[in-house]
DNA sequence: GACACTAGTGTCGAATAGACACTAATTGCT
DNA sequence: AGCAATTAGTGTCTATTCGACACTAGTGTC
């Protein structure tokens, strides 16, 4: 078989996930060149020839937001033709999650960035849109068999935190006592002696994602499928 | 924002499962050129830069096989350069299911091209080897909490016959009784009054997937995400 | 009509998931 | 000092789900 040149480009835009304020927000670039100029867009960039499309998703993360230690995990390629009227395009889409307290300067590069809540979103360029709703989606879904829901958190935490964590995922509120008896069960978190007190109230018990078993998997960068 | 040109090529490589003789099979087909002539690989071809992903699966689908009424599910892009030698392919994988009474003439193209058990695979050529695998741990996920199973059987068949299914699949024996219950609670077939014998036993009772619900759904092509 | 073969059916115990309300520890105010 | 306000933390009961397990029913063959 012949290689036949494709004229298709190839690139990567990555949703990037975080939790502030108990609500759940996304990182969005504004576009100040056409087309869609002034729309706002899920940041990407194109894939070098020589580097793997996790390593790109990895590069321009670190460009646009300066953060190298996050959850990453390829979401679906688009590449219907007309998603982009300069030519033929097909995005290898990522979703990241990055913990609250990570000190992200949201535009690093020259471009305007910021954080918008999933439920105040502005009109956006392209298919970005679909792809956002599906990362939604699929983070929703992860978040019921998988602990990726740590990610969005600082490595200690309260129980509440990461309840409000899930909640803000989720869309609805979940219930105190049930909540806990299910992580409980996990066996994955490490309570820890230090307590948290912030306010007129009981100073909350402090925990961590327990070192033994999953330590290792946080912070890898590319955790999935391999 | 200018467009660069990327040099990668775009490919749709896809992973063709069916169920014969209680063991599930994967279309694989002979390379006669290099790289890895000789290899078996998993189908696949260029995309075309007028046509959809999903078009260009369905298409090589066609190609290859003849066949048009399949189930055909986005799976996962592979990208790491040096996958192939010839220079940076990305593949966008799909996993397809064929109905065991499809008529297949697997090899319609001049190509070498059979059915494989999946417990008896040749050396694969590229990543293929890595590729078949996800495929396989996808949908044996996909099994339990959708009813993608059904798409691997004739439109009617009996209990017995989508339990061999289930169980080539998971490649594990499943309880007779549990299972039934298990798709009764889905209350997605419709018992058929006809009857199959096949041997000197008692005929068993055929279904179909209940038109309701579901039959829109069954043979639409693409399935997942939207 | 007896035998071989596959179809078809129900129960019990364990684990899981959702609904639900009060006590405990601290801060701030008077 | 003590009281009010605020959030942390804890247990039970019920319904549902899941796995393990064995016998009867209907047909073809000899």
């Amino acid at each position: 078989m012949a290689v036949r040149p494709s004229s298709i480009h190839v690139v990567v835009d990555t949703v990037i996930f975080t939790v502030r304020e108990g609500a759940l927000h996304v990182l969005l670039v504004r576009r100040n060149s056409p087309p869609f100029v002034g729309s706002w867009a899920i940041p990407g960039g194109f894939v070098d020839v020589r580097e793997s499309l996790d390593a790109a998703a990895l590069r321009e993360l670190r460009e646009e937001t300066g953060i190298t230690d996050v959850y990453l995990e390829q979401l679906y390629s688009f590449g219907d033709p007309g998603r982009d009227p300069r030519g033929r395009f097909v995005t290898v889409a990522y979703f990241a999650l990055i913990s609250s307290d990570h000190p992200i300067h949201a535009g690093t590069d020259a471009a305007d960035a910021r954080w918008w809540r999933m439920d105040e979103l502005p009109r956006l360029a392209f298919d970005h849109r679909k792809i956002l709703d599906y990362a939604l989606e699929r983070l929703r879904n992860k978040l019921e068999y998988t602990t990726v829901g740590f990610q969005l958190l600082p490595r200690r935490f309260t129980l509440t935190e990461l309840q409000q964590v899930y909640e803000a995922i989720l869309g609805r509120p979940l219930d105190k006592r049930n909540f806990r008896r299910k992580i409980e069960l996990l066996g994955i978190l490490k309570p820890l002696e230090q307590h948290r007190t912030n306010g007129p109230s009981r100073p909350a018990r402090l925990y961590q994602f327990s070192a033994d078993k999953f330590e290792k998997l946080r912070n890898r960068g590319i955790t999935f499928p391999f």
